[in-house]
DNA sequence: TATGAATGAGACTTCATTCAT
DNA sequence: AATGAATGAAGTCTCATTCAT
């Protein structure tokens, strides 16, 4: 009896209810689709197969549920695997990341987070702002943390790693990211991603490797 | 009635009616500032002086005064005299380039129109592609045609010449771009901007320069 | 063609617009038979003939539309001739007011007014502290105004003239507002009116005529 | 469990369920501070302590609810003991009742009860006849009733007991009743109260006090 | 041409009520 | 008996668009 218990201890908001996940996972696709000002609650009510009302026991309003997916955005990107084992080679680690960097932002339906907060972002600025911290600049800061290592270590000479994070991973996104969020061209393909990152790779030891 | 019925020929949609461009500059405003979605015609009729009303004599609907003003953007990107004469040594052109590319995207109010079409790019995506065609992608084959000038001379050796000028201005917006249209960061400083456009320089040239 | 010209000027909100006036008259009507809560917008735009957009053409919002109404309500009730000449003795007065004031209470949908706010004044107090300054105050003062003139002259003897005008007021409701507005019996007949508005007279002159 | 089943026998509506209380006890302090409408189940439950779902099982809708609140209040009325005994004399028991009557009617959140009725009589008009028959009305004959056994012996002298009944009660609340229910002051000093009770008391026997 | 009054579809949100457990 | 999850109708309000002048 003890034990059984807890199956009736229905907590709503409980983090991982199976209705919210069925809300947040209809309303994702909604949002991601249209837009926050596009995507109607009602369209995300169908699209999660709930009524309008259940959305509101869920989540406060609109805001608070476009703000719960993004939270699930930052955890799910917290745990893609980027390996930055600093005991891996320069060389094979920047490879591996800017590969599983850009297959995030180029899968279908795959920049719609980052673009559909940018589009709010000037009318909701602390969604942006949370969203940049909590998603982009903690990339940034865990590749960084991995170059300090191979500076100090003497394999790198760098003087900004903060700054060569950054552009590393913007080496990625060229002729990449763009053409694909604005629909000017189909996702790449996995050759296409390999020499492009490739290429950022060697132009990035180019100019790091320490002499 | 029949002689004077000449002075009501006014050809309308003429390119540079005055009204017209008293339309476009306040549509621009407020378009730019609250997104495709957040703007509303009646705060665009306000913002240009006019009545509603007129806003739909001299467009058909607000998609067609939005895309009227990407239009005029497009325009005003090809104007700014990105200097790529091919007689100029790569070094000085880049850096010019990259600070004026730079200053054009992190201007207040700046990676505005790219933000604001990323958003509706799902939606329209007719839009995206025509915005993305007239203008990113016509500087990237601006920079392009001067970088294979540059491997004509034997001054730099650079396979996918596309590519290169892709990676030159992503590596422009490392650690400037996203911040700033996240709001994470003010508007990055002159100095800073030097900076960067001097590193991603660097970094271009040690990796392209002929050997 | 100078003169005609006026007619073109349609200014909105002009306080007299026609369309304002039809919207009021539809709005009083559902505000009073449903209350604040009960009146719907879209009740009350079926009433007034008018789209539920032109509405808020005219009106910010429902509260604001039914403030305007109390508005009107107040000056209706400020124009109704009460005659307080100072010059009228005071039995006649008083017994004029009292069927004028009984009168404009017990009208069909009469007392309705008093009703609505006095619903909405926990959840509206400034709403409700205005309608009282506006319309209840406004009239015992004036009857207050009264009596301290024919205290003065000796025909009355009244300490607290407020409390007095106030007592009186109360008097003409006895046994007639409070059936008619639970509804516990029809409008009061003439002669009931005119009997219990005597009655009150009586009573007041008893106690307040100078001796 | 066979035996223990026993426990699940109970009566609900038996008219004292402990939850039942704690029902009425909840709704009855939300539907006074926010009238009718402005009440919602989930607000009642909540300071009511129990399930929405369990109100439903005590009542049978919100307007249920509603009712047995005022069947309350009307036996508590009934029950504040205004001493009517005709032994007493005149003077003291209108005082006594006087100040008794005017303590509830402007106790804080006082006038609520009736304001709340009157708020919604036009829509639910059996609610507000039945509320002034069983307390309103109720107090008026007992009152009169007190008044008659005067008459008969000869103290005083009354045509219309009822109507004599209304107008002590109606004097009692002036300059009180109306500026509290409307938030324009608030609730009155005991002295103020003892004063119009006795201004009313001297009104009211000077019209009546048989000669 | 230019206006501004008017519209109606549709958005977000609330809430009384039901139902399975 | 008691719960709380779920619903859908209905409410307020916004806005792109039309139309008579």
């Amino acid at each position: 009896m003890v034990v059984a218990a807890s199956e009736h201890l229905h907590v709503i908001q409980e983090e991982d209810s199976s209705k919210r996940r069925q809300i947040l996972d209809g309303a994702r696709k909604v949002f991601m689709d249209l837009g926050f000002d596009g995507a109607s609650m009602g369209e995300i009510a169908r699209a999660a197969q709930v009524s309008k009302g259940t959305l509101y026991v869920y989540f406060a309003d609109k805001c608070a549920l476009f703000e719960a997916i993004l939270e699930q955005e930052a955890l799910q990107h917290g745990q893609v695997v980027f390996n930055f084992d600093p005991a891996r080679d320069a060389e094979t680690t920047l490879k591996d990341f800017g590969r599983a960097y850009i297959h995030l932002l180029c899968r279908p339906g795959g920049g719609s987070a980052i673009r559909t907060v940018m589009a709010i972002a000037e009318r909701m600025p602390d969604v942006g702002r949370r969203y940049y911290a909590r998603v982009l600049d903690k990339t940034i800061n865990r590749l960084s943390e991995y170059l300090k290592a191979h500076v100090a270590s003497g394999d790198l000479g760098i003087d900004d790693c903060d700054l060569a994070a950054s552009q590393f991973m913007e080496l990625c996104k060229a002729s990449l990211f763009l053409p694909f969020v604005f629909q000017a061209a189909p996702a790449p393909s996995e050759q296409r991603m390999t020499e492009v990152v490739d290429s950022a790779t060697r132009m990035f030891l180019a100019a790091y490797r320490a002499k």
